[in-house]
DNA sequence: TAGATTATTAGAATCATTCTAAACTAGAAA
DNA sequence: TTTCTAGTTTAGAATGATTCTAATAATCTA
């Protein structure tokens, strides 16, 4: 059995044709900022028959059992990472294109105060990128 | 001449009915966070008469003369903020609501390095508040 | 006040994402 | 194996925020 059918079997989902190949790519890929429209192309490409419904599904899916990881970059779309690690991100915006900031690239030597009867939840930090002229 | 006629002039946009309740809100609340919709509800209230298109047109025409700013929290949706000052936000889901933090609530004891033929560009933090339990 | 310019508007268009419900498939049980 | 059932995939419709279009209206300048 392949490592793919492996982690889907682990996550109690079934390994269809669709679901290996996403899982697949993530494998070989290691790490990697997906988008539901470059996913699409490369499969296409790879002529695995997909839809657009079943990659998010399956992105999801993938998201909530903790497989990827799901956030948002500006208004723009939504993005799933295979660095399941916390991290934050710059974003270059003319190759549509993120690149990782490990944890340990970035500290605070001051945090604010989170607001009462809160907690902290997800911190999602992004450092937009501009070509330097 | 009232402050927000004075304003719109000196951003060379004419004073309409519509403009001018829209800058007149921004001066009366101070520190905001405005949405398309959250705007439009209150201004109907008001009994002025405003198109969303009118709406989205005069925000975007504010940030990009600076007398707003524009960013995003999650896919959610556009916000603009009156807070023209370099600052992060708390983002409350629950009452889709967003917290200032000021620059000085936060500091960082080490940043990371910015790729090559690259420079900053704006920085985008939000903390996602969950609730206590 | 006229003419030119700029604004507003309703409704259509767009785009990423989700929903729907019908058709299909994997895996369990016999 | 066949059969059954729950889980999957899919095309296409629906959604929701935002932008576009092009017709109408308001403001400004001379």
């Amino acid at each position: 059995m392949n490592d793919a059918k492996e982690i889907l079997k682990k996550s109690k989902l079934r390994p269809t044709i669709q679901r290996v190949a996403i899982v697949d790519y993530i494998i070989e890929k290691h790490k990697v900022h997906i988008t539901a429209a470059k996913l699409i192309k490369y499969l296409k490409n790879k002529k695995i028959n997909i839809s657009l419904a079943t990659i998010y599904n399956n992105l999801n899916e993938l998201a909530d059992k903790g497989i990827l990881k799901k956030f948002y970059v500006n208004n723009d779309k939504m993005w799933f990472d295979t660095n399941l690690q916390d991290h934050y991100h710059f974003y270059d915006p003319e190759k549509d294109e993120l690149i990782d900031i490990n944890k340990n690239e970035i500290s605070f030597s001051k945090s604010p105060k989170i607001p009462n009867g809160k907690v902290k939840g997800s911190i999602n930090i992004i450092i937009n990128l501009k070509n330097k002229n």
